[in-house]
DNA sequence: TTTTTATAGTTTACCCCCTAAACTAATGAT
DNA sequence: ATCATTAGTTTAGGGGGTAAACTATAAAAA
């Protein structure tokens, strides 16, 4: 047990800390390139949610609202978000993904779901896959994912 | 298996490429905190290497030889690491920790590992490690990981 | 030997990220 | 009406990265 966790706490390490980036990388369509993994989070939690407020993307990205502030402007200033003033409140805005935005969203899905899909297929037959969901789960619980992002 | 497939590629994005920096900014020991992860990275390969080539550490790292570059500095005008110049190639420079940046490295594992041993053991059974430990294993070999760094 | 090509690492330019404090305008509480 | 809180912005400063240009050195070719 104690090896083994040893061993688990390794590849943890490695894997999570230190492989993002790899994979990221490795993903050879120019189109997820044109963007930060943080302004396609962005732009899918907006397209997920539908329009939301600068606060409450700052919750679900984890960052401060300058961050978020700061984001928004390069993203409008591109043309892929629009902010929309609030009727019930001066000082809330609301985000919103233009046409542009969207198309770019569906891209990237499709785009980083296939490349993924791949990865996976390519090294892992049927039975592993189960085990696989059941262990991202597992992390998915361990790294309180879910709680500030839906 | 399409649906598990479709499951495991959401849950893949969300861990490895979402969960990344929620897990880093969970560790409340400040230690950590006062170095980038990619910084503790390059001390933690000098470390586990010994004298080692910018241009290996580029390599290791997966980035330009002028990010390398960058961040050296920063650590030696710090004082955690040092630069020999070689004796065999005038262009070549050797890399090496100072005692303060071993004795940073030693904290900072010790730390690292303690915390994500305790989140593992927290939420992990021996049964579900073993198989934590078969999964981590096969996403190392799928990311490729290990190649360009020890 | 001299010239050309390749290489190690640095510098420069520019883009992105983040935290944190200070600030502005609007809203809510007293 | 006054004070406290809040949504979002701006400013300051630290880190990351790519890519091209650059400098000095080494290796290959002529």
């Amino acid at each position: 047990m104690e090896k083994q966790l040893k061993e688990a706490v390794e590849l943890f390490e490695e894997v999570i800390i230190y492989g993002t980036e790899r994979v990221l990388k490795s993903i050879d369509n120019p189109i997820v390139h044109e963007f930060s993994p943080e302004q396609i989070q962005m732009m899918k939690i907006i397209d997920k949610h539908g329009p939301i407020t600068a606060g409450s993307l700052a919750v679900m990205q984890g960052v401060h609202k300058s961050a978020i502030s700061n984001r928004l402007k390069k993203l409008e200033e591109k043309g892929f978000v629009q902010i929309v003033k609030s009727d019930s409140d001066q000082r809330t805005k609301w985000v919103e993904l233009t046409d542009e935005g969207s198309d770019f969203v569906e891209k990237a899905r499709a785009i980083l779901s296939s490349f993924i899909s791949s990865l996976l297929s390519d090294h892992v037959d049927e039975k592993e896959v189960e085990q696989f969901v059941k262990t991202f789960r597992k992390l998915k619980e361990i790294m309180k994912l879910g709680e500030g992002e839906r």
